[in-house]
DNA sequence: TGTACATTCTTGTATATACAAGTTTGTTGA
DNA sequence: TCAACAAACTTGTATATACAAGAATGTACA
């Protein structure tokens, strides 16, 4: 019960054993011999292969699980992630066409669509008075079912009517503005955030992961249209920026 | 030897263990209750506390510091982590400024300091042709012994021939290339990366890990001074920026 | 034919144990 | 006084085991 006790520590070559496992799978997938959604052999599987216990075989699943390496199901098995999609260029541009470009299918779901009344920085953003009418909105955007952005937009009411109306199934609130009022002017401001609970869950992550952030005030020659927080988990996503001072 | 073994599964209310155990601790530095630096219980303890065994409370401790939220160190113990720092605008900004602004110490670790000749995409970068000598430097800059920046610069030795010599513990690369070349124009890209080999060991973080990247060409009236890479680690670190189309 | 059940995979949670290795603190002895 | 050592903590790595729970597949029975 207690034999073959051989154990522990730096044995060879001073890196744990789970760091080898690791460094195998990462081997496989950089070489292309385990493509996207290629089937992992299994904790048992890598376990008797490396002569190691299961435990040690899953901490290296889990914790390339947790760098966004492989995804695993309980019940099915253990899989290559798909790389991380390229970037676009931080432009007005479509998040639904952005995908569509990279092949792949986009859907959303829509997560708030309601009348409220400004906040004092939401009024000062489009330009209200505070306690005026404007449209809120949250919508998650899809990359083949996977969340890669995170919407939350207040619109000016009095230049676009009939944006509550709108089927955002088929156009994004953006593609909708953009047609019905032209910009011609857009404020931008990034940084990177650690998700939090809210927009956690919205997007499938842990709170905490870093996102980029960007808030985006849109303009048309009649006023400030809409006012939006684009929210991407970075390990779903990039996003390239030119600007100029 | 296999008498209580309640073990297992959902007990009462569907969480695991684990969680709980991550909620109290959460708790407790949200409430304030621990501030930052303050020494978490050992894994024995939590063990005790919570009726657990001690590999269920490490999972806890290990799930908080992988996402940033503690700090463990070997014999020592495990300290609730500081939260992230708090961020300065996307503009032309010494990174020690606003180290020094937030009231922390400023260092840096100079990687490299060299003289090479310009790629293919350095030389159009910089206005160059290829093959032509340029300054290449890599410097990490650190927040109270803790990385936050990891900066590649390629500077056109014919407008600032004195780079090399210059002593970059005092003044960084940006502040002295502001003072020798006054900046007409900027122009940055910015975008979210997961750290590769190199940053990662730099910055002191996974390989991976979601960060912000900033590319930034800076020009004087006399031509492009310099090309930098910029790399912040996302949880450290926030970003802002203010861009105009 | 088709539904219900059992089997057999998979991953997920949890425990108990053993030893390695880093850090601090106290104690012993030259 | 102070250096060396031992003890008592800490976290880190690794194993063996047990059972829970999800998913696929086969099988028996109505």
């Amino acid at each position: 019960m207690s034999s073959q006790f051989s154990t522990t520590g730096a044995e060879n070559g001073s890196q744990p054993r789970y760091a080898a496992i690791k460094a195998h799978i990462r081997a496989q997938i950089e070489s292309g011999e385990w493509p996207a959604h290629f089937r992992v052999p299994s904790e048992n599987q890598l376990a008797q292969d490396f002569n190691v216990s299961r435990m040690t075989a899953r901490r290296a699943l889990s914790e390339l699980t947790d760098e966004g390496v492989l995804i695993r199901s309980q019940g099915l098995g253990t899989f290559v992630a798909e790389p991380v999609p390229a970037g676009s260029l931080l432009e007005v541009r479509n998040i639904a066409d952005e995908v569509a470009a990279r092949g792949h299918s986009y859907s959303n779901r829509i997560l708030k669509l309601e009348q409220t009344t400004a906040s004092t920085e939401v009024a000062v953003a489009l330009g209200l008075t505070e306690g005026s009418a404007v449209f809120h909105s949250i919508i998650v955007h899809l990359d083949n079912g996977l969340p890669i952005q995170f919407e939350e937009r207040y619109t000016n009411p009095t230049l676009v009517p009939e944006y509550l109306q709108q089927d955002f199934s088929t156009a994004t609130p953006n593609e909708y503005l953009t047609r019905v009022a032209p910009l011609t002017e857009v404020d931008t401001t990034v940084e990177a955030i650690g998700a939090d609970d809210t927009v956690g869950s919205a997007l499938e992550i842990q709170p905490g992961t870093a996102c980029l952030q960007i808030w985006r005030r849109t303009k048309s020659s009649a006023g400030t249209v809409s006012f939006a927080r684009l929210v991407h988990p970075g390990n779903r996503y990039r996003l390239g920026a030119q600007l100029r001072f």
